[in-house]
DNA sequence: TCGCGCCCGTTACACTTTGATACATGCGTC
DNA sequence: GACGCATGTATCAAAGTGTAACGGGCGCGA
C-alpha cells in the first residue's frame, strides 16, 4: 500500500523560506545555519538573540522536573523564536530539519528609539506568537485525540503545506513523539489516530512521513469537533 | 466541617490592586470601572485599548465551533490583557470580579517613536504574556487531574497569594467550571481534586471559596509531579 | 416571610478513551 | 547480518467523562 504513494514532488522541505528583508540599521541581521538536532539556546540562558527562521523548522520545547517534555511551539519559516522574558530564554529551542536563520540582537527589544523598525517588527513578532500560542490551546483542550491530531494536520497544513493538484502536500519534520508532546498525548495514541484518518481516507501517508491531504473539508471538520 | 472553617481575613478580593504609574504623555491611560460579567472586549473586536488590570479578575476566553469554550488566561492585577493581532482582539474578555482597569490606546503598539517608554512597557508586557501561557502549556500537557489541579492552584497562590500567619490565603474568583476549562478537565474531575487536596489537608477551602493553603510543599509537589 | 426555581458544588456509577506494556515491522548503519 | 531507531499493532489496566442525583445558597415574586 505504501509503495503505491510514491509521489515525486520535487522540492525538498529545506527550499521552503522565506524571503528576509535587508535592511541599514546599526544593527543589521546576521544570518546562521545550524544541523538537525543542534540546539538553538537553552531554557535560562541569558538571552543575546532572537531568531527569524529563514528555513527549516525548530522545535520549542520545556522540560519538567519529572522528565516530561512539553513541546511548547514549531518554528517555521518565517517566524519569530527566542523572545526571552527577563533577558533569559523561556524553552530549549532545536533545530528538527536542517535550518537557516536570522539572528537579531535581543538588546534592540527594550529600545524602541534605536532602531524603531525593527522593534516594530519584534513587536508584531511577539504578537503573532501569542496568537499562535493561544491557537494551541484549542488543540490541548480539544477532548478527543482525533481531533487534537486532525487539528495539529491541519496546522501543518495552513503553515507548510504545498499544492500538489488538487491536493495539498505536507511534509512532516517532526516525528510522533513531537507530535505527541505537543499534543498532550502519547506516540502511540497519535499512531492510532493518524492510522484511523489514513483509513477513512482524509489523509495519505508513505513511509518518508510525506503526508497528502485527501479530503481538506474532512480534515477541518474533524478538527472543529463537527 | 466548613462551618468551623470561617477565617475572617479582613480584604476583600477588590483590594489587591496594583499601583500604576501615572504618566506624562500624548497618550494618558484612562481608568475604568467594570463589573462582574461585564465584557472588556470579544473576539474579533477591532482593538483600540489594551487594558492593564489595576485590581479584580478578569477571563480571557476562546470560543469554538463545537461550543466548546477554552479559558486561555486569568487576567490578574498587573497583568496586561487584549493585546492584539492584525488589529483585531483574539479572544473574549470578561470580568470574574469587580475590576478596574487602566485602557492605553492601541495605536502606540506600532509607534514606538511617538511614546518609547510606553512602548517599551507593553514589549514587556507581551514578551511576559508569552511567559505565561507557555506555563500554562505545562499545566495543560500534564497527566493526572490532581498534578494540573495542584499546579493551578499554586498559580493562584503565586499571583493573588495574601500571607496569613503561617499559611496563606487564596481567595478563588473563578468557578469550578472556569477551572476546568482553563485546565482542559470537567468540572466533576475539578471538583473532585480539590476533595482529595482536602482530604489530604494540603489546602482547606471554605463555602466562599476562600482557601488556605496548608503545606505549601506538598502542593508543590504534587504540581511538579514528584 | 415563605415558597419557588436556578446555579453551583459534590458524589456515585457505568462507560469510553487513553496510557502502559509488549511485540512485530521496516529502514539505515555499522 | 546485527543492531539501533522509529513506527505500527494488540492487549489490559487506569483514569477521566457523562449522566444523574442530591443539597445548599441565592434571588425573585407571591
Amino acid at each position: 500500500m505504501h509503495s503505491a504513494l510514491h509521489f515525486d514532488a520535487g522540492r525538498t522541505q529545506s527550499e521552503i523560506r522565506v524571503r528576509i528583508p535587508r535592511r541599514r540599521t546599526l544593527s543589521d541581521p546576521v544570518t546562521r545555519r545550524i544541523q538537525a538536532g543542534q540546539h538553538l539556546f537553552h531554557e535560562r540562558d541569558s538571552a543575546h538573540f532572537v531568531y527569524q527562521i529563514a528555513s527549516g523548522v525548530v522545535r520549542l520545547t520545556r522540560l519538567q522536573k519529572d522528565g516530561r517534555r512539553q513541546v511548547i511551539a514549531f518554528g517555521f519559516p518565517g517566524d519569530v523564536v527566542g523572545l526571552p522574558a527577563d533577558g533569559r530564554h523561556t524553552t530549549e529551542c532545536d533545530a528538527i530539519s536542517p535550518c537557516e536563520v536570522v539572528a537579531h540582537r535581543c538588546a534592540n527589544l527594550m529600545q524602541p528609539e534605536r532602531d524603531p523598525d525593527l522593534h516594530r517588527f519584534l513587536m508584531q513578532s511577539a504578537l503573532d506568537d501569542i496568537r499562535f500560542l493561544q491557537d494551541h490551546f484549542l488543540m490541548l483542550g480539544r477532548r478527543l485525540a482525533l481531533e487534537k491530531t486532525a487539528a495539529f494536520l491541519e496546522l501543518l497544513l495552513d503553515r507548510i503545506g504545498e499544492p500538489l493538484g488538487a491536493y495539498t502536500l505536507v511534509r512532516l519534520p517532526m516525528n510522533r513523539s513531537d507530535i505527541a508532546d505537543y499534543l498532550g498525548l502519547t506516540p502511540e495514541t497519535v499512531s492510532r489516530a493518524i492510522t484511523e484518518l489514513r483509513t477513512r481516507k482524509v489523509v495519505a501517508l508513505d513511509d518518508a512521513n510525506t503526508m497528502i491531504v485527501l479530503d481538506d473539508d474532512a480534515l477541518r471538520e474533524l478538527a472543529d469537533g463537527t
